[in-house]
DNA sequence: TTGCAAATGTGAGGATTACTCATATTAATT
DNA sequence: AATTAATATGAGTAATCCTCACATTTGCAA
């Protein structure tokens, strides 16, 4: 687990993590994607520590060599998964969130947003397994720290939209928690049986709800 | 990082998970003692991830054999010293909540000993990297929700005599989510800088006294 | 088309580590 | 003192990530 991820064959940046530049772009740019998904199987089949890099490669069908041509470490291919996961993720967010105008419709949309959530870690085994190393991998947490400090600005914006007397560092700093204990919440609720997850979701959402109203 | 962890010589146990018996007490007792100091003085110094075995087994002055004649893998001295904290905070947290009678020492007592955890977070350097691998680990997971689940009860009972009107399956759940949500907290704190840090901490707090308070 | 240089592909092998096991040593017991 | 049981030892095994010297393909100029 190392230092920063390849997203995509960098388009002509100083080479950044890419081992080698892009060549006959369309077929490199298949083999990323090629990889991406099987190492998206096999992480769905046993978690990503039973990952083996040389599966991966069996199961794209190119060689070991060509694979960390791609991928300059087993990490790197983990993280672009985490960002691209993430990125549905804030796109969803955004949509619920940017619209709303008063209290209502804010409570509405963050309670339907924890439920799909919730919904989304119960069906996706990739995410979970992803989002379970978070903690333990100091490159994922740094991107998931990122990703809910944006998701935090999108839920800070539209509080201080409602309520724009309110302290906006405030907002920031409280939304910012709100999503990382929302997170936190959705691997509690996975990690015990479906009755008790459920349970605490519902707990969760009442609790962020009026925090949201009181402030 | 594999099944459960052996505590200390097991007393006549079915052998559990230790590999061999008790022999002459006091010696084998010591060296299960260095080894975890060591372990403790290693993880201190480049987290457990750069924890060797051999490393360990130098430092202690014993071969990599005995090692793991006492410890039947990495994971089990991890283990140990997880459960050794573990106990020391649900000490510290019976003795914050077992005589509280009223909201008003609920409230104290338990704000108190967010500080307490949060201080202890920031100045334990094991506790913390421990921490961190919770949620990677399988077997370190389960410990960490065993020991909310019984933090969480403590809570609950609290509350309970406060309110003895208050379903008592709810108080349970809401208070396991406000000790794993807490913990969240403790991990995210120490990820970013020492004033961000101290500004959800104190954010949590505040959350968590209106959630009793109301909930 | 042909030939050459640059870009890619390949997989045997290097390097690191958790962990094992046959053997040596020490302690307990008779 | 002899015998048996318990424990210590560390060279060696196994599992994996990753590298690198060399083979192959591609792009391009003549």
């Amino acid at each position: 687990m190392n230092e920063i991820a390849p997203i995509v064959p960098a388009s002509g940046d100083k080479e950044a993590t890419m081992p080698r530049k892009e060549p006959t772009q369309r077929r490199s740019k298949e083999r990323v994607e090629r990889i991406l998904s099987c190492a998206s199987t096999l992480i769905a089949q046993g978690g990503s520590d039973a990952m083996r890099m040389s599966d991966v490669a069996e199961m794209a069908e190119i060689s070991i060599g060509s694979l960390y041509q791609y991928f300059p470490d087993k990490g790197s291919i983990i993280r672009t998964l985490a960002e691209r996961y993430n990125a549905l993720g804030r796109d969803c967010i955004a949509d619920a969130l940017q619209n709303v105008s008063d209290m209502n419709g804010l409570q509405a949309s963050f309670a339907e947003l924890i439920d799909v959530y919730y919904a989304m870690f119960l069906a996706e085994p990739v995410m979970r397994d992803i989002w379970s190393g978070t903690q333990a991998d100091k490159a994922l947490r740094d991107i998931d720290l990122h990703d809910s400090r944006l998701n935090g600005a999108v839920l800070a914006d539209a509080r201080s939209r409602i309520n724009p007397a309110a302290d906006r560092a405030a907002l920031e700093n409280s939304s910012f928690l709100i999503m990382q204990l929302g997170e936190a919440t959705m691997r509690l609720a996975i990690s015990v049986d479906r009755a008790e997850g459920d349970a605490l979701v519902k707990n969760f959402k009442r609790m962020v709800l009026r925090e949201m109203l009181v402030g």
